[in-house]
DNA sequence: GTATTTGTTCTTTCGACTCC
DNA sequence: GGAGTCGAAAGAACAAATAC
């Protein structure tokens, strides 16, 4: 049969009861330990924590009684002391609803499981955690543990918002520039035409009625100058040098108009 | 990414405390 | 009441968290 373990369960946290108030006095011969140990590390400076415990630990046990006495006689007086200052932390509201909670958990703990299950969210409240327990003060840490990411977060994302409206603002300017030479181009190009059609009217009249255009044998006009025009011009780019001599004459002949 | 702060571990001993 | 664990002390070393 396997033996029940008794004693403190090992791993297990040992919780402050009573959180925020009076410091446990020390005992007799942790206070021994204090005093002696200053003494010993003034002796020898180097010698380790561990190692002058142990020789403290030593002479505590072969200290006789009446030694021993004062350090016990001084803890107990600090005991006292204790004792007094936690009589008067009971009398404290701190006191008064850090009981209360602990009542509170005993009960719950005394419910049957189904009535366990889905307590505190409904009938307690983050909110209804009473001031300076360590519920309370836990709940505190992770508000402001969850605080800090959301700040981290806001302020990532007020960078990235940054970055995207410089870049809007680039391409805002980028698209003014293009719309501005769009319609440059635009306004260069009509005069162009109109300068074309000037020209083309002026080519027309000069033509002496029964004049007809060279290799078509048709009446110019606009729209068969045009035609002839971009037929010429095709011709000379499939061979300028050949047709040097013939770009030589529609100069002289396009100078002569313009004049 | 670096600097700073905070928390944990380690060591020893005995007395206090908690659980069964 | 016995058995087992915590807490107290100091301070270096290390880890983790946080701030900038």
């Amino acid at each position: 049969q396997p033996v029940k373990k008794r004693g403190w369960p090992k791993g297990k946290k040992r919780k402050k009861i009573l959180p925020n108030g009076p410091k446990a006095p020390v005992t007799g011969y942790v206070r021994f330990l204090n005093e002696r140990r200053e003494q010993i590390r003034t002796q020898h400076p180097d010698l380790p924590f561990p190692e002058i415990t142990k020789m403290l630990g030593a002479e505590w046990s072969k200290l006789q009684l009446s030694e021993k006495q004062r350090y016990l006689d001084e803890a107990e007086r600090e005991k006292q002391q204790y004792m007094k200052e936690l009589r008067e932390y009971q009398q404290s509201e701190a006191y008064k609803m850090c009981t209360e909670k602990i009542q509170e958990k005993k009960i719950k703990k005394a419910l049957p499981p189904i009535l366990q299950a889905g307590e505190c969210s409904d009938t307690f409240s983050t909110f209804d955690v009473p001031i300076f327990t360590e519920e309370f003060l836990d709940q505190n840490k992770a508000r402001e543990a969850e605080l800090r990411r959301l700040r981290k977060m806001n302020t990532e994302f007020e960078e990235q918002n940054a970055i995207l409206q410089k870049h809007t603002e680039s391409m805002n300017c980028a698209k003014e520039k293009l719309e501005q030479e769009l319609a440059q181009e635009e306004r260069q190009t009509l005069a162009l035409q109109q300068q074309l059609h000037v020209h083309g009217q002026g080519w027309v009249g000069t033509c002496s009625p029964g004049c007809h255009l060279p290799g078509t044998g048709e009446t110019p006009t606009l729209s068969t100058l045009d035609f002839y025009m971009a037929k010429l011009h095709s011709a000379i780019e499939s061979n300028p040098l050949q047709h040097e001599p013939l770009v030589l004459r529609v100069k002289e002949i396009l100078s002569r108009i313009a004049r």
